[in-house]
DNA sequence: AGTGTTATGATAGACGGGTTCTTTTGTCTA
DNA sequence: TAGACAAAAGAACCCGTCTATCATAACACT
């Protein structure tokens, strides 16, 4: 039993067989018309670029790639399209892999249950991509143990370093060292937090960076409070802190959209943003959803990172081999939700 | 001169003829031992496996491909990832393509330049795909003379219809159908519309369901205004109406982000929302960017029309065929930035 | 001893594009 | 007119997977 139609009834592609039929010459006259080779009679060339019109041509992909050994497409593998953190590394890879002409194989986890890297490496593998790039926006339980697949270039996007593995991401732990420095010099020193939801690497290395900056200055750190990076919640940390807390003079939100919160809160219990306390984010992403956005955040050059990624998933030539860490710095945003703290 | 190293010595994927060699038996064992065929030996079994692993034999995607007839993918063009109508689309999309255990080929075209869909289209049929998905979010120069490629299924994400594409689209002037209805039967009759970019074919349509829908009530509409999705456009907007409109009662926004922009710039004039003035919006965008948002607007089932964009560019064996213009209704929710006109 | 079952190998072909080698055809020159 | 040489076109084969035969063992059961 035949699997496809087996040569001219049915909708089997046209292969460059047919064409040469059609146009009465070999097959490998055809291959030189397509690839625009020399030693082609110019009424031949006429004759079968007028069949390859004619039924409709187009190379197949799978020959191609199976004589050329390689498929000109990453492969990227997130849980969540949706969340801004995986948006903007599709965005940034989009347009790094367009640059290489190449094309994004995309994987959509599930995107409650937990997945392994494992997992993510085998069904990527299983695709035509002659790199792999996984989004790890949460720990997976395999990452210590992980081993890359022999033979193809993979690159995680995470905060964590891993020995066999190259991994890329903005610098999610030295953005809060910028923001922490600027209220610092403005003279804030009791400086709250609200965090996104614990399981976040981002989230983790953001509530790091806040400590660590703190401690450093020999600040006991308060209680941070976790949110679930909207907008709402970042409401209810603020309501919570406007009324608990009276020493409190900056927050630190993980995101922007919580800062936004936040801040709607602080007005709402009677609290002036900046005079009173003032209020960082991070991601710089309000600009469409709010007017007049005041919001001092950082911002992460995507497209670098985005770059930084594809690279290393798919080396030229004498890139490949190493491991290597990296951590693509922020960019300190400075507007109008922070100000000198009064004496 | 071998484009590829030959057998051993250098990076050549491994294969199955590899791991026969290294397992001491025929190609065609292993074969059976990767498809989980019955007769073979479970010792045998476990020495094929072990030199599987062992080499690190991934079946190659090509030769499969090439076999079947098949790629397990299907190619979506877009313009820009970031926008929300994009961003929407991919979303849906892959989750109906997961179900269907498929990947997708993402290409994404210059975010500025103007596309055509031969080009488009033209891109995507070099790629590993089962069928394109287009999204066409400004008219394309070629979209009435566009022929689709014989042997492959292909949509257009697009409210305009087509006479040999099958186009699938949210509906964008259903939305606005169903919003002035809503503050046709809280009293208002003067109602100011605020609309994305004129080249936007999302915006062509709500504009022309706003002015339908007056017009049908023997309504003059007032000069329509234009932004470009922005929640500060939104802003400057509003303000001139708040200024220039002492008769207006509703504004229409033809997104969440632009209403949320007017809303501000409304009570900025001393207007109060909705006692003063109703607002709707389209997307139901906001929740993750602001707080108790009240906004009255349209949500629209994203998964169901990636379902059906998937579902007709990649046709089960039946499915085939027609050509056929599919247009999903949003679904009205009612906030709180809408109240009954006061006489 | 005869019959059947199970495991495996050998061989080949299909899929489509591209490379290499070879053959044919045509033209120009001695 | 024969020989040289280039241009044009064809034949064969490779890439890797999967399937379809067919052959050949080894082994068990009657």
């Amino acid at each position: 039993m035949a699997r496809r139609p087996s040569n001219d009834t049915g909708t089997r592609p046209v292969s460059m067989a047919d064409v040469a039929r059609a146009a009465g010459v070999s097959q490998q006259t055809v291959s030189r018309v397509a690839n625009g080779l020399p030693n082609v009679n110019e009424q031949t060339r006429q004759r079968v670029q007028a069949a390859m019109q004619e039924l409709g041509f187009r190379p197949s992909y799978a020959g191609r790639s199976l004589r050329d050994g390689r498929y000109h497409s990453v492969g990227l593998c997130v849980n969540d399209v949706t969340k801004f953190g995986n948006l903007s590394m599709i965005d940034g890879i989009a347009s790094a892999a367009r640059e290489h002409n190449c094309a994004i194989t995309l994987v959509e986890m599930s995107k409650t249950e937990e997945f392994s890297l494992a997992e993510a490496t085998r069904r990527m593998a299983a695709l035509p991509v002659d790199g792999i790039i996984i989004g790890m926006s949460r720990m997976a339980p395999d990452f210590e143990t992980f081993d890359p697949l022999p033979g193809i270039g993979t690159v995680i996007v995470t905060m964590y370093a891993h020995p066999r593995v190259t991994t890329v991401d903005s610098d999610h732990y030295g953005c809060s060292l910028l923001l922490m420095d600027h209220l610092f010099e403005l003279g804030h020193d009791q400086i709250r937090y609200i965090g996104g939801p614990s399981f976040s690497v981002d989230e983790q290395f953001r509530r790091a960076g806040w400590q660590d900056a703190l401690e450093r200055k020999h600040i006991e750190p308060a209680e941070p409070l976790e949110g679930d990076w909207s907008a709402n919640s970042g409401y209810e940390a603020g309501r919570y802190l406007a009324e608990h807390d009276r020493t409190m003079t900056a927050i630190y939100a993980a995101n922007d959209q919580m800062a936004n919160g936040a801040i709607a809160a602080l007005r709402d219990s009677g609290l002036r943003v900046p005079e009173d306390v003032s209020v960082v984010g991070v991601d710089d992403s309000l600009d469409d959803f709010v007017a007049h956005n005041e919001l001092t955040t950082v911002r992460f050059d995507l497209h670098q990172r985005g770059r930084e990624v594809f690279e290393h998933a798919v080396p030229e030539a004498g890139t490949a081999g190493k491991t290597v860490a990296i951590r693509i710095p922020g960019q300190l945003i400075i507007r109008h939700s922070t100000a000198i703290l009064r004496a």
